[in-house]
DNA sequence: TTAATTTCTTAAAGTAGTTTAAGGGTAGAA
DNA sequence: TTCTACCCTTAAACTACTTTAAGAAATTAA
């Protein structure tokens, strides 16, 4: 069954009866991609809200510059879209890529309202996912307010240990609001001093 | 009816029957708060959800030098609370302080569990609040991350003209990430070149 | 109304992080 | 296997913002 990963995921947070996974099943739709290949372009409406099956993807927004700034990662079992635009059916400010050949499942907008107004338990489950997403954005600001580029790496390391493998430094120091280059140096003082 | 604030609210999202509006009315609190008063002191776990009659509210960190970080403010119609800290039960790294005198209606995590069970309408109300609060930091961010400083103060004009005008200029500062004296000399700036 | 406190401004010196440039390393594609 | 595109590092010059200091203006408390 495609759903399988997601209904595991709302399993988590409330058990699901036979016919509500079925319902699940029947609203939902697989997708793969490859790297490099982007869910969501700046400038397009968010149409489907996305959960991570395997693999990795940024959000990110592009400045009047041009430059490119990570706002968030999300791996297996995050979700990620951009709510705003999902929510108001307005083009989007960021876009959505993947990092790694990926797998997700997507839900397009009609079939979650659907969804929500047939199972009420996804109504108390996205309240709590979104609670939860806050609380990670949250945090997200509280250390870019009052930690310096250095501090920042270092709790970046302690929270994100496996992502902090598996990517490049250009997306971590993207993330960080930094340069690769001062990036670099941080790392070389790390070695140096502890 | 001390509630009737808190129901006009929900009802701006759905429409609530009276034994609804009773069990709300018999469940929250309200209080008054002066000037510099504070409803959440950092190292405390957050016990309130606290909508805004009246007023408003900074939410701020301490950074390890002692220096205070405004994440967001909150006035008339808001909800403010650290998310973390009331559903995980774990001290607050925040603090909220009254930035005026003001009037809030509390509503505890007890009291808030006991209605989420008992009108499904607050799932639904409180997942969309969520998503509005988290859109409205997902902003926060993108903004923080992809504009200077003067950029960030012109847009904070542009979407909160209310609260510009009812707030000190160090609390702005605070709030933009950047020192009163710097934004004193970004003022200047603007009024010499348009 | 007066005193106390906070707020706003200016300016000079200092610093965290950027920019630019350039060489070497590494992985995916052909 | 070789090419190509991307990735990492170093370093010098530069810039956005901070720090410190100090005086004037506005608010708040008594």
């Amino acid at each position: 069954m495609k759903s399988q990963p997601l209904i595991d995921h709302f399993e988590a947070y409330l058990p699901f009866e036979e016919d509500e996974k079925a319902l699940v099943e029947s609203r939902i739709s697989l997708l793969k991609l490859k790297r490099k290949e982007k869910i969501l372009e700046a400038g397009e409406i968010c149409l489907y809200y996305t959960f991570v099956i395997k693999g990795c993807f940024r959000m990110f927004i592009t400045d009047s510059d041009g430059k490119e700034h990570n706002i968030l990662f999300a791996a297996e079992g995050d979700w990620i879209s951009d709510i705003d635009s999902f929510h108001s059916a307005t083009p989007s400010q960021s876009a959505i890529q993947a990092l790694e050949p990926s797998e997700v499942i997507q839900i397009a907008q009609q079939d979650l309202y659907h969804l929500y107004l047939n199972i009420w338990k996804l109504d108390r489950i996205f309240k709590v996912v979104t609670e939860e997403k806050y609380v990670e954005i949250q945090n997200r600001v509280f250390q870019s307010i009052s930690s310096t580029a250095h501090q920042r790496y270092v709790a970046f390391l302690k929270q994100y240990p496996k992502l902090a493998n598996r990517l490049p430094n250009t997306q971590i120091a993207s993330y960080l609001g930094i340069t690769p280059e001062f990036l670099s140096m941080i790392r070389k003082d790390l070695v140096n001093k502890g």
